[in-house]
DNA sequence: GCACGGTTCCAACAAAAGTTAAGGACGCGG
DNA sequence: CCGCGTCCTTAACTTTTGTTGGAACCGTGC
C-alpha cells in the first residue's frame, strides 16, 4: 500500500469528526509512519505496558477489552480504519486495557515523540486529536448506556447501527449488508452476555426478520424495526465538526 | 467560600493527576471562574444543550447520566470536588449527556473562552487537561466493564472502593466511613439493576458482614471481603503523572 | 478425503434480575 | 403534632440470562 493512501484513511477520517485546515494536513502528512502486517486476534498493545506509538488503523478491524482476573473479558469498543484507538496512550503512558485485532489488520504507527513534538508546534492539530479522544469518550459513555439499560436485542442492534454509521462515515459501506467480524462469543464479550445468549439473541433477531448475522456479515431484514429496536441516536459520535 | 479555596481544590486534583510546574499553577490560578450554589438533585447541564463554560465542582457531588427515549436513565460516574466533569464540551460543544447535583453544591464556572485561550498559550496546561479528559475516559471503560462483567454485589463494591479511593485522594476520607451520597433508585442507576434489586444487593452485603449502607453513607465492615469482592485494580486512575 | 479445531446452534435446567404491589420509616412543612 | 411525600424494605411471581452439555457445521491442513 503506498504512503499516501495510509495517510489518506487518517485526513478523512479527521476531516469528518473536526474542521482541519489544509496546512495542517500538510504537517499531520509529515508525520512518519511505520507500517506493519498483523495476522488476526492478535495483541497490539496490552494491558499493563508501557506505549510508546500509536497505532493507526490503515486496514482491518480492532478492539479494545479489559480481562477481569477471574478471565472475563469485556470488548470496549470496535475500531476500524482511519482511527487511532489507543491515541490515549500520549498521555496515559501505561496502557489500562488491550488493543488488538479482529481481522488480519495493517496498522501504522506513529511515536508519541513525533505527535508531541507536532502539536506543540500547532495547537490545532493539538485540539483535532484531543477532540478525537472526546469522541472516543463519548462512545464508552453511549456503550455504558448500551450495557446499562437496554436489553440484549437492543444491545446488539444497536452496536450494529453504530458500527454501519461509522462504516458509512469513512465511506466503506458498500451494499445492503455491511461487515462486523465478530464471533459470538466475541459479540457475547461485547454486549455483556455469554456467547449462548448471544447465539440466543441472533436467533430471535432472525426470526424476527429483523436483521440476518452470517460469518462476519450483517444483513439487515427490515430497517425499520432495526432502528426502532436499537434506538440508536446518533449525536453522541459528534460527526459535525461544527456542532 | 474565598476565591483562594475555590482554586485550591483544582489545582490539587491536578497536581495528584499530572506533574504540574509552578507557573503553570499561577496561569490556572488566574483563571475567571464564577461561582454559583445548586440544590440537591439539579440540573447543571443538559444533554443536547451547547455549553459556554466548564464546570468546576467546588463542593459536593455531582453525577452525569443518560436517560432514554423509554425514560430509563444509566449513570455514566460520580463527581466530587476538584473535578471538571463537563471538561469534554470544550471541544464537544453540544452535550451528549446530562450533568447534575446530587447534594447542594458549589460550583465555579469557567468560560470555554478563558480555557481556550489558556492553552493556546501554554502547551503544558493543554496536555494537563487533555490528560484529565484521559482519566475520565479510562474511568469510563472501567465503568463498562462494571456494569457489563461483574455480578451486582461486586458493581456495589466496586464503585463503592472507586469513590472511596478519589476521595482519599482530595484527602476528604475522614473515618473508617464515607459518604455516598445516592438513593437506592440512583444505585440502581449507576449499576445497571432496577431500584428493587439494588436494594436486596445492599442487604445481601449488609448480612454477610461485608460494607453497611445508610442514608448516603458507607460503613465497610470486613474490609479483605470488601476488597476481594469489588476487584478494584486501582491502575485505571491513573494517580501517578509519571506513569 | 478425512480428521481436527473452532464455531454455531440448541435444549434443559439453574440462577440472577425485573415486575408488581404493599407496608413501614423518616423528614418536612403546615 | 399531624399529614404527606420520598425513600427504604420486603415478598411473590415472571422474565431474562447463565450454565452445562452435546450435536451439527465448516474451513483448513494433512
Amino acid at each position: 500500500m503506498p504512503s499516501d493512501a495510509i495517510r489518506a484513511a487518517l485526513i478523512e477520517r479527521l476531516r469528518v469528526s473536526s474542521a482541519i485546515a489544509e496546512e495542517d494536513i500538510r504537517e499531520v502528512e509529515a508525520l512518519p509512519i511505520s507500517v506493519r502486517q498483523f495476522p488476526a486476534e492478535t495483541a497490539v498493545v496490552r494491558d499493563g505496558e508501557r506505549a510508546t506509538d500509536c497505532c493507526l488503523i490503515v486496514d482491518g478491524f480492532c478492539a479494545r477489552s479489559k480481562t477481569l482476573a477471574n478471565g472475563k473479558r469485556q470488548i470496549l469498543s470496535l475500531h476500524i480504519p482511519g482511527e487511532i484507538p489507543d491515541l490515549m496512550s500520549l498521555f496515559l503512558h501505561v496502557m489500562d486495557h488491550d488493543l488488538s485485532t479482529l481481522t488480519p489488520a495493517t496498522l501504522g504507527f506513529i511515536s508519541h515523540e513525533a505527535l508531541q513534538k507536532l502539536h506543540r508546534r500547532s495547537p490545532r492539530v493539538a485540539e483535532m486529536f484531543w477532540r478525537d479522544t472526546l469522541i472516543d469518550s463519548a462512545m464508552f459513555r453511549e456503550w455504558i448506556v448500551n450495557v446499562g439499560q437496554r436489553p440484549a436485542p437492543a444491545r446488539l442492534a444497536h452496536v450494529m447501527i453504530e458500527l454501519r454509521e461509522r462504516l458509512r462515515m469513512i465511506g466503506r459501506l458498500d451494499s445492503d449488508s455491511f461487515e462486523m467480524p465478530l464471533t459470538q462469543e466475541q459479540i457475547g464479550e461485547a454486549l455483556g452476555i455469554t456467547a449462548v445468549h448471544a447465539n440466543r439473541v441472533i436467533r430471535q433477531l432472525r426470526q424476527e426478520g429483523i436483521v440476518e448475522l452470517n460469518r462476519g456479515r450483517v444483513t439487515v431484514l427490515d430497517e425499520r424495526k432495526f432502528q426502532e429496536l436499537a434506538d440508536f441516536e446518533p449525536r453522541y459520535l459528534h460527526q459535525s465538526p461544527t456542532l
